[in-house]
Parts: structure tokens; sequence; C-alpha cells
DNA sequence: ACAAATTAGTAAAGCGGTTTACAAGCCGAT
DNA sequence: ATCGGCTTGTAAACCGCTTTACTAATTTGT
């Protein structure tokens, strides 16, 4: 592997001009610049990058921290985020952390090591103030998808409580009035949003929300499940479920299964997130879609700029919409 | 930041003891150890990576080059290499390709200038031979899933033809004897060994393939349906279709729903790799299904055993299995 | 024609570790 | 008393690039 004094040496040249002219900061006469060009092809010269970095303190590469690579609306803003740090000429070094706090810790560690520029952290578990802490003394971390509260980054979010008001008011659009809110961990921003715009739907509408039916545990699919289950055992059931995450209501439809009832006939259901399997289930879930590649292409966008010192705008809300499949049915006409 | 020198002159050493210290090369009396080790608390020090990566040559990063981590098939054989190198210390660069050659390439050359210590190369389109080149100076590759033929390295494959086989006779043995096959394309060592499978199953029950009826395009939704549309539109048509993807598989299902056809009724349909979504379908999906979590970890496994000059297997073929769901039905009964 | 300004570079000091080669001090054995 | 061999270190080169500070040669302005 050639090196850069070996190309200045067959140029002729010293290694600090050729440093200086791959790096555009100085003018060179096109016989000077044929010389070392010709000495780059000949030795097919590459730059040690690792030599470069430990120069110039940087890496190129920012870290990617989420809480599962393998579900798909995080494999998805992760894909985004790689396009966009692929465009811009950064690699992007992935952990997926399992909601395990130690290994949250270790991904801000190891932009503390300079391990990377930057860092676009997504959690989905609250935090307990460690995780502000550590977080703290860094500029160059944008917040994707849910908050920790008191950090002073910029932050990347969709328009949660929106999403819940037009989840809501889908279902009171067909009729519904006994309808029942299945959510994440009630300490998580997203769910207390969700939650909110259900709130407003239903008090918009004049409808009560029972306290029996706001349910709020895990974003999971087992947690759905035990959820629906608890809800169609009671003695009273409501005649529609808004779920807060796909994976959720993927849960429910196993319980209405379990539980011989059919969706939409016997219950409507509208999920949250638009994931892929969302129009493949059965039936296609009606739900609220996120723009997961504004989100990634948003994100990498804001930590760029925090780490290039120009002002990030602290907080970014990307809109949400409603799609509507086949999981809720108009009650009216009944 | 605090540096290796400083630790040094605080304890009272030469920066020499203290490297060779916190990379276990020398024996210290306790005392000395004291000092240093106080000396690192007092300073709050942590190694610089970039340093001791220029100077070690060595950087403890892996690069993970995948077609598409949004795909899930990806996304969970990318986290579980995560897993694994996360257990040994090593971080994970990822790229997706999108199916683009020039991105492939860019993450080879990633491996040449020492970016990283190793590559774990997964590909979904055949090679015309770029890549062979391009990778066969570096030992340090592993090839997952997908074959580059001429390439001397550790591959990963699951059992292809055995799980074409598998499917076949399932619905061999449901009673079918018009199959048709739609796989991906043609010249990917996946698609004409799972085809290869069929074959033998059709053999072996002396049943003949039809030509027309081997349908080799690409492993998307997309021409799932195109074909299936097809064999449903033909004069003839088959009683079961065995789709090499599941992501194929949908396509098929699409193209039922379209004809008016009932799946498993009116035909029975096997799908292969088992994603998460194949039992959340209508409906539940038979499919083969690959070893994906065990599949990311052997291949870091073998990569690491390159890594460290250590012989690693040249070829492990990993297991299949067929999950039997509601998507073939019997039709001896009728 | 001569000073000032510009052009076309260079030498050398980092960046923060690792590693090779060498040495002082002390001990036990001869 | 001396030799060899441990123990406990050290000095200095090196990894390959960047950057600051400087200069010789050439052009420009008057």
């Amino acid at each position: 592997m050639a090196t850069l004094s070996e190309v200045a040496e067959a140029a002729g040249v010293s290694p600090t001009a050729v440093s200086r002219y791959l790096n555009n900061r100085i003018e060179l006469p096109q016989a000077t610049r044929d010389r070392i060009d010709a000495a780059i092809a000949k030795l097919n010269y590459r730059p040690n990058l690792l030599a470069k970095r430990l120069s110039t303190g940087k890496t190129e590469a920012i870290s990617l921290v989420t809480p599962e690579i393998a579900n798909p609306f995080f494999a998805e803003l992760a894909a985004a985020v790689e396009a966009a740090a692929q465009q811009h000429g950064y690699a992007v070094y992935m952990s997926s952390t399992q909601g395990d706090r130690a290994r949250e810790i270790d991904a801000i560690q190891r932009l503390q090591d300079q391990h990377v520029d930057g860092l676009i952290m997504m959690t989905n578990q609250p935090d307990d103030g460690t995780l502000a802490a550590l977080l703290e003394p860094h500029h160059n971390v944008v917040l994707l998808d849910e908050d920790i509260p008191g950090v002073p980054v910029p932050r990347v979010f969709v328009e949660n409580e929106q999403g819940g008001y037009l989840a809501t008011r889908h279902l009171i659009e067909a009729g519904h009035r006994e309808i029942a809110i299945i959510g994440g961990p009630q300490r998580l921003m997203s769910v207390s949003e969700r939650l909110a715009g259900f709130e407003r739907a239903m008090h918009e509408a004049e409808l009560p929300v029972r306290p029996g039916w706001v349910l709020l545990g895990q974003y999971t699919r087992d947690y759905g499940r035990a959820a629906a289950m608890h809800l169609l055992h009671s003695a009273q059931r409501p005649t529609a479920i808004l779920a807060c995450s796909d994976y959720i209501a993927i849960g429910v439809l196993q319980a209405t299964r379990q539980a011989g009832i059919d969706v939409p006939d016997g219950l409507s259901l509208v999920g949250f997130d638009d994931m892929p399997f969302a129009e493949l289930v059965d039936p296609p879930l009606t739900t609220i879609r996120q723009p997961v590649a504004e989100m990634g292409r948003v994100a990498f966008d804001r930590l760029l700029a925090q780490i290039n010192k120009t002002d990030a705008e602290p907080l970014t809300r990307l809109p949400v919409s409603l799609v509507i499949r086949k999981s809720v049915r108009d009650i009216r006409a009944t």
C-alpha cells in the first residue's frame, strides 16, 4: 500500500503539497497536478483513512442506535438514515440495544471516544435520567422518534397527537362511540401524545373516555393480545379499538381470532405506524402512517448540521396520515 | 480529554509502561499498577481509538453488506451478526447496496482502505466477475446466504436444495400433481438449488416438470404477482405453487385475490424464508424456515476465524425446516 | 529598476497511541 | 567479587496524514 510520501517522492514534490492538493487547500499549476495525478495512478495510491482520522479527529462516520434492528419500523428508519449518510460520505455504525440500558450507554461512550462524529438515538423505554446525563455534554446528537427529556439536542418526531386524533376521528365518523385504546409504556412520549389525540377527539365528540378502556403497557404483540383479551372478556365490550402500534394491532387480531370475533364486523381496529405487513394481514389494517423515510433523512440532516456547528431546528414534527384499509366497519348503516 | 502521556506523567512512569500495562504486555508490581490506575481514574482517561487504530492497523470493526436492510430477512440477519459482533467487541458498519453494484464495490473498497477488519457480504444479484475479482485478494471476507463464485473465502449458506425438496414433497403428499414453481433470478445459486430440490421431489414422485411452470425472474412481490397472474390465466392451471421466497408468495396471494381464487381451497401455496409476516398473512403461509439467527452468528464466527488467521470451515450449510400453516390444502380427500 | 505582492511550494511539528531495542538494579550462584 | 538472569522499567522510532509557519522565485505596480 503506497503512502502519501511515496506519491510525493514519485511526483517530485513534498508530502505537504500532495496532501493539500488532495484536500483542495492549494492551487497548483497544471504541470504539477499532472505529475501528482500520474504518481497516484501509478502507485495506485489510496489515502489511509486511519491516519487521516487521527490527524483530523474526524471519523466521517455516525452511529445509529436502535432498540432492535430486526423490527421493520426501525429497519426502515435505519435504511433511510443510511441512504442519507451514504450520500454525504458518512459511514453508519449500527447498534441494536435490545432495550438494554448498558448497550445504550456503550453507544454514547463510543461517541465520547471519537469513534464517530455523531449519534442518532432511538430508544423505546423511558429514561430515568441516566441517558440524559450522559448525553448532556454532547451537541452532535439527534433524538429520533422518541424523546429523552432534558437533553439539549435536536429532535425529530412525528405528529403523534394528530395521529391519535385522526385515528379516533375516523372511528367516530364510522359511528363508533365505545372506543378503547391500547398503547405502550405510559411514560413514553409517543404514548402520551397519541393518547392525548385520542382524548381530544373523544371530547370533541362529547364521548366519555372510560378509564378501564385505556390500557397502557408495552408496544408489543403480546401486550396487544393480552389487553384485547381483557377487553373482549369484560362485561361491556368496546366496538372499536385504537392500537398505538401495528404490533399491538396484530396482537389484537390474534385475540379476536381466538375469541371468534370478526374484524371488522365484530370489532373495528385502527393501528399505528403502517408497517410493511399492515396491508398483508387479515383484514388489511387501517392505520396511521408515519413518514419513515423522511424521518430518517431529516434526522441525518439535523445531525449533519450539528456536526458542522450550523444551528439545526431544535424540534421537527413530521406529519402522519390515515391509511384506510379494511379493519374498520361503518356501523351507522346498522 | 486526557492522553496516555498525561497519565504516565501523573503516575510517574513512562508512556510505554502505561501502554503495555493497559494491553497486558507487561507485569508490573502492585504499587506501580495502583499509581497508574489512580492516574487513569483521576484524569478520567480513555484511550483514543483513532490513535490506537492507526498504530495497530486494526479497527475492531467489521462491515456488513446487505442488499436492503429494510427487508426483514436481511434485517434479522443483520441483527444476529451485530449481536455476535458486539459480544466480541466488534463494531458493525452497515451498508445497504440496493442491488447497486457501485455500492458493493464501495464496501469492498472500504475493506481495502482498512476501514474495517473484515466483511460479511450478502448480495442478491448474479456477479459478472467484477466482485469476484475485487474480493479475490482478501481473505477476511465471508459470503453469506448467496454465492459469488470463484472467491476463496468461507461461505455460509442454507440447505436450499433440501428446502425446495421439502416444500415440494409437502405439496405432493397433500395430493398435488400439478405444481408450478416461481423463483428469483435464474443465475442465483439459491434459485437454482431450490429448483433442483423441486425437481428431485418431482422426479421421485414420477411427476413431470413442465417448462412453462418454472417461472424464474425476481425475488420480489411484483414478480410473484405477475408470474402468478400468468399461471392463473393460462389454459391449464397448477393446483399448487412453490414460491421461492415469501415475498414472491405475497405477490402470488395478491394475484389470487385479484383473480378471485381462494388459497388454499383453489390453490395451494408454499413460501420460502419464513419471514416475520408469514404467519400474519391470510392465510398464514406454509413455508420453509431458514435459521436466520444462526446464519448471522455462524457468519460472524467464520469471519472472526479468518481475521485471526485460524482456518475457518470453507462451506457451512445450515438446515432448513418446513413450517406448516394454512396455505396448503390436502386434495386427496376430494 | 526596485519594493511589494503573489505564486508555488517546503520543513517540521503534531495527532495519540504501540513497539522495538535497550538498560539499570537487584538477586542468587559460583 | 563477579557473572548471568530476572524484574522493572525507558527512549525513541513509527503508523500516515494534516497543518502551521515559513521561504524562494516570480510577477506586478509605480
